[in-house]
DNA sequence: ACGAGTTATAAGGTTAACCTTATAATAAAT
DNA sequence: ATTTATTATAAGGTTAACCTTATAACTCGT
């Protein structure tokens, strides 16, 4: 993780686009991809290819795109790099927890190899992003911490928010004026079926979020759920 | 000094440059424009056409370039994110210093007014860099401590150095291996004035440099030239 | 006041990263 | 198996910021 291996800021944004969209398949197809940059199909494709030729990932036609080890190290790179500017801004600058992602698209672009080892060594060597996201080590591991996502739970279980996944400004933002960041004592309440709105007890507040925002929280269990404002003082 | 006013970082540097050369004449050649950002005389010509459309500056034929208002303020809002920076790497990351300068190159344009603002709080609201230039205030106001160029000094003089100028990094890392650096005492040994080599005495240790490498100090005399040894017991 | 040297402009080229529109190839679903 | 929807490619355009080479305009020193 010395060196750096992509080519442009636009090639780092394509990278780490695609390790987000590969936790659910590693083949990313290109749509994906050009939706989540916010960009053309075409114009992806183009970059597609161009990031093919420095042997970043490989392209199979029609199916999508999946990142070569040097596109992994690369990506995992400016993962850490990101990662750790978030620590930064929210640790050291006391910025918003919500803000935190964009600011930290700007400054992960600019930073060599020798001013993240440094700020790793004065941040104390995060593990964890302030949305619970593992911190890649300089040799290129990421580990999550076991959890599970949050729409899996049924109503009256007990959970610890692990993280939140994938990050967006507009989602962490959202979830955040709802009380939802790692760490939080969330309990679901109940379970629309109907119309995908849950009710849950989040750090005790009661809040009422769509499925499509509970799908990204990933928790962690209770086991033990004798009373819940006994718990609650346990873990918040 | 809150909503950016260079489109781009290209005319980020631009503004800098000028800034740094505006010091001997307030109507800056683009060649020496060119000169020292590394490009050629047609390139800045057209870049300083593009930034003239936006009104940052004004343009003489065949005299130079001058910064307007809003250029003038473009210019210090990125030498304040500049400077912190700096002083954030050096101070809390404690990289070298002379390393200091090229890496707050990077960060500079990749830093809006939130963060810098958070930055200076958190580096206490610092007032010059570690080079010892003046840090421009949010309102856009730069004060330099009263020096003189060390090449006006004669031998047996004695001064302490306020701050290097212009920075490059070559100057920076060259004068940093000599131990000249802000705060250190320097005593005037000898000037031959044939080859233009200084003998000078740095922080106890007797150096020499050529004047183009002299000019880029700035020092403080020491009015009180009663025993070396002393004095510089009192200043270091 | 003229010629040497500096400064500006004109013309045409390059690269990276985007765009649109149109067409072709393939996958998936009925 | 054929249609529909997705995915890819082809063609041509744009913008910012650079480049070189050539020519024109100006300044300044003698």
């Amino acid at each position: 993780m010395s060196e750096r291996v992509a080519t442009g800021e636009s090639a780092e944004m394509y990278l780490k686009a695609i390790c987000e969209l590969m936790t659910t398949d590693p083949l990313v197809p290109i749509s994906s991809l050009a939706d989540r940059l916010g960009i053309s199909v075409v114009s992806a494709t183009e970059m597609v290819h161009r990031m093919r030729d420095q042997d970043l990932l490989e392209h199979k036609r029609y199916k999508g795109v999946r990142l070569t080890e040097e596109g992994r190290r690369g990506a995992l790179d400016i993962i850490r790099r990101h990662r750790l500017w978030e620590r930064f801004l929210v640790d050291k600058l006391k910025l918003p927890w919500e803000v935190s992602h964009d600011l930290a698209c700007q400054l992960e672009h600019a930073t060599g190899a020798e001013v993240v080892e440094a700020m790793a060594t004065f941040l104390g060597e995060p593990t964890h992003c302030p949305h619970g996201n593992p911190i890649p080590t300089p040799d290129g591991t990421m580990t999550f911490r076991p959890g599970l996502s949050l729409e899996t739970l049924k109503p009256d279980e007990n959970c610890i928010v692990l993280r939140i996944r994938p990050e967006t400004n507009a989602a962490l933002s959202y979830l955040a004026s709802h009380g939802m960041m790692p760490g939080v004592q969330v309990i679901v309440k109940s379970i629309n079926a109907f119309d995908h709105l849950w009710t849950l007890e989040i750090g005790g507040q009661e809040e009422i979020l769509s499925k499509a925002m509970v799908s990204r929280v990933v928790v962690q269990l209770v086991d033990d759920p004798t009373e819940d404002q006994e718990v609650e003082k346990e873990h918040v």
